[in-house]
DNA sequence: TCGTAGGTAAAACGAGCGTTTGAATGCTAC
DNA sequence: GTAGCATTCAAACGCTCGTTTTACCTACGA
């Protein structure tokens, strides 16, 4: 994570989210961000102005690609005649997973993006309404092309139910314990599976 | 909240559960909590010893209530010959909602509950674990009973998932705004019956 | 070769942190 | 009424916080 031929900004910005995740915005000091990082306190008030703006840097550096995937993965399933419920699931959830299982620090992301909505913070919301809103959108509609027969209202709820058990899944929340045996990698995708055959049920739920 | 008719330590608590919901356990200092409460600042450290041990205080209270509730609740359901997959989901969920509508903070208690699960502090989940670890096998008994064909594991992933759908429903994470003229309680209250239903389609899953 | 701009460095700023201290206060039992 | 105890209070402790300042390095175009 230190190694030298990435920049400082890069190093700032990869140890900002493991301190992050791990400590919380306000419990993650710069002095131990900037120590990770093995460079000076003053680079983070240089590249980023402030430790608020380090911390929406931090989203906006994985939130795009994302979601890039979510819209990517969801026009590949809604072109194919065939695709079902699961898939528009999967299209939803899979670059989630991928996202946590990156080796440069996915996980400790989805930690960082579970803790912001503790955090409850307006600037925050509003931030991810307006630069990822319409993902949510495409896949309302994509889902309710596929349940005619559901309200709009109630696919908004379960969409955002659903929203709530991926986070708290890919977090790393839950009670249950990965058995020794099983890598990591494994437990998540069983999670995903779990999730996913879940999901489709309950949309189906009439 | 601050009438003078509650103890110092109640008070404390009260103020101290309203802070760490809005900003964290590190982001809400004793200065503003013992403002708030109006009392000394030197109270917390005469009172709980430290600002760690209040942290814990502050959960003391409202679980051993919560989880009385559903287990109460759960004997009722099981109780009755007629009960079914809603009634069990009802005994663990209701509990949460009622506690999140109590007038005296617990919409606050459920926010602070789903800060501590991103934390991800080991001591903390023990004491979770430790305390409150029967309580999952009891519903667990139960749900098993009425899904006599679902694997046990299977189902353990299920509930797991119920309980993060729920934390992030009760403590008001998701993107779904209140609509102008429906009270915070209305809000919460559908939100509930939509997350049984969904959740009781979700384990009715082949 | 020199001037300049971009980046890094160490040190310091004022503010706020959790905690401790010791004196003042209120209450109860004698 | 007063001794003894629990509680409250103002003040201060040492420390860490985010940020700013100022000096220094280094590379590159003129």
């Amino acid at each position: 994570m230190n190694t030298q031929h990435f920049s400082t900004k890069e190093r700032i910005l990869g140890a900002a989210e493991q301190l992050f995740a791990t400590h919380g915005f306000a419990g993650a000091s710069l002095r131990q961000v900037t120590a990770a990082a093995n460079v000076n306190l003053a680079a983070v008030n240089y590249h980023f102005g402030s430790k608020e703006n380090l911390i929406n840097e931090v989203f906006r550096r994985r939130l795009d690609d994302l979601n890039a995937h979510r819209i990517e993965e969801l026009d590949k399933a809604a072109a194919r005649t065939d695709s079902d419920l699961e898939d528009l699931l999967s299209a939803f959830i899979r670059p989630a997973l991928d996202l946590s299982l990156d080796r440069t620090g996915g996980g400790a992301f989805i930690r960082v993006l579970a803790r912001a909505f503790a955090e409850h913070n307006d600037a925050l919301r509003k931030f991810l309404s307006d630069n990822y809103g319409h993902v949510m959108k495409r896949f309302h509609a994509a889902f309710a092309q596929r349940l005619p027969n559901l309200d709009k209202e109630e696919l908004y709820w379960r969409l955002d139910i659903i929203a709530g058990a991926l986070t708290y899944a890919m977090a790393d929340f839950g009670v249950i314990k990965r058995k020794t045996g099983v890598t990591e990698q494994t437990h998540r995708e069983r999670a995903v599976e779990h999730l996913i055959r879940f999901a489709a049920a309950g949309l189906r739920a009439p």
